[in-house]
DNA sequence: ATAGAGTCTGTAGGTACTACAGGATCAAGA
DNA sequence: TCTTGATCCTGTAGTACCTACAGACTCTAT
């Protein structure tokens, strides 16, 4: 018989489901220091606290929004400090804003390209192709 | 002394110099399989032919267009067996361009929802922030 | 008591490279 | 001819971000 757990502590299983994350991403998110340390069962089973789940979803919600690892460790030590500003925030997001919009533009450009080559070529029944062509690129 | 060799076959330093590849990942292409093993000097230097040239600068483009390494072994094996027609490349081509603009899509969604986050933040030296309250999200 | 679910650890795999260590070879100048 | 520096060789480890598995242990319910 074991003293009264804390009716608010889950186990690992419990806060994969809860939280919609994959049962091994939060050892890894533990591993790589993310996630604290959690608190432990007599026989070593994980038991993580309202905070813990707190600070899990900040990471997963991060992460659906497209900052790396990094900006998150960035955005969480701020956050443990205590003393991070608005403003602190504001630029770390609008740096990565930064990125995501480079990206689209990337990405629109790959799309016209591939449009372009793509309308070069009959989709029809004929040996050789040009988007091929448009592959090997001009030099001999 | 020994024979010449054709001139048209390099090193794969000069091919790397040629192609814009990165040195190291020529060795990756072959280690995958995607170039063949290349011809040797006689103390075993790899020795280019101007089709190496070519099918690197294939998938180096290939590369460039967002194409993924088993995609672009696809197109290969196409071009490779010398049968492929125009709508079989073209077909790929489609299906490549459809995750692209899939992911242009999801891309300007989150661009969407970071400038919402963003705009409520007053970027001050107020501490407490609303964008670490929108990360950590609704349920406590 | 036992079966099955859950948890523990360490480690390997996936994608697409990139970089390094430690040694052999090559090309050009003294 | 010797030497120096660039280039080349091999194998392996590291990057980002997980995901999955093996083999053992623990928990829960019947």
């Amino acid at each position: 018989m074991s003293f009264t757990l804390a009716r608010d502590h889950v186990k690992r299983g419990e806060l994969a489901r809860r939280s919609g994350c994959n049962l091994e991403t939060i050892r890894y998110y533990e591993g790589i220091k993310l996630l604290p340390e959690p608190a432990r069962t007599e026989s070593g089973h994980r038991l993580y606290s309202i905070d813990d789940q707190r600070r899990l979803r900040f990471i997963l919600r991060s992460r659906e929004l497209g900052f790396s690892i990094d900006e998150i460790r960035s955005l969480l030590s701020m956050v443990d400090s205590g003393a991070y500003t608005c403003g602190e925030i504001h630029a770390l997001t609008q740096e990565h804003l930064t990125l995501v919009s480079q990206k689209i533009k990337d990405l629109k450009k790959l799309e016209r390209t591939l449009k372009n080559i793509s309308s070069e070529c009959a989709n029809s029944d004929a040996p050789d192709c040009p988007i091929v062509e448009a592959l090997v690129g001009d030099a001999g």
